[in-house]
DNA sequence: TTTCGTTATGTTTGCAAAAGTATAACGAAA
DNA sequence: TTTCGTTATACTTTTGCAAACATAACGAAA
């Protein structure tokens, strides 16, 4: 007998955060590329953009930002807003798992 | 900005409880029987069957018992087991999005 | 033994979400 | 001014899953 949760944060534009795009921003802090992100995660190119595009109209400021040509064809990197929504999903995630663990014990079930 | 969540209870034999099933099973106590439950929710017969079939499976002990033909033509009661789970999914959830809303305000976002 | 409303289950259909395909735009560097 | 890997976006195809459809089983009561 498990208790299990998904959360997510959003704002009356939409999801700015949720588990899935955690992984994928973190792939994006980690190769400075959404295309290698992408690959990284084995998802289309086009579903990783419209899952980061989504986040950043979502939020009151973008937690990416992209440069588009260049000599290494571009890239996208993390703004301190982003890396700072990480953390802040991360840790309240993981004490809600605790919490909710916590509860389950309250009740013989 | 909103912090949301979705909990289950799940086994090794699959979910047990969620949101979704919980208002089912509501309306089963009320009714009497999952065909009208179904109708209420306006989801077909089949959908509310697999789900209540999946949650007694799941679980160690079954949360409806059900009674085919008859005059009535049969009918599905929860058990005691089955309304234990509701208040206790009910307490937890509701506990849980106190939790989180606390949790969020901690974060300048 | 016929009727009726229910539970139980298999089969088919439809559709929306996901995946795949294609292509344009971009700009630093060689 | 050509090349290259990237971002950005439109269009088409696939496919997984939910809904719809169909039907059997059941048993008390009339």
């Amino acid at each position: 007998m498990k208790i299990k949760s998904k959360i997510w944060i959003e704002t009356k534009d939409g999801i700015v955060i949720s588990e899935g795009r955690i992984q994928l921003l973190k792939l994006i802090e980690a190769t400075g590329s959404l295309n290698k992100a992408a690959k990284a995660m084995n998802i289309s190119y086009q579903k990783a953009w419209k899952l980061v595009d989504a986040s950043n109209k979502a939020a009151k400021e973008p937690l990416v930002e992209t440069q588009i040509g260049g000599s290494k064809g571009g890239g996208t990197v993390l703004t301190p807003y982003g890396k700072s929504l990480i953390a802040s999903f991360e840790a309240i995630n993981s004490s809600c798992w605790e919490f909710l663990d916590a509860e389950l014990k309250k009740y013989a079930l």
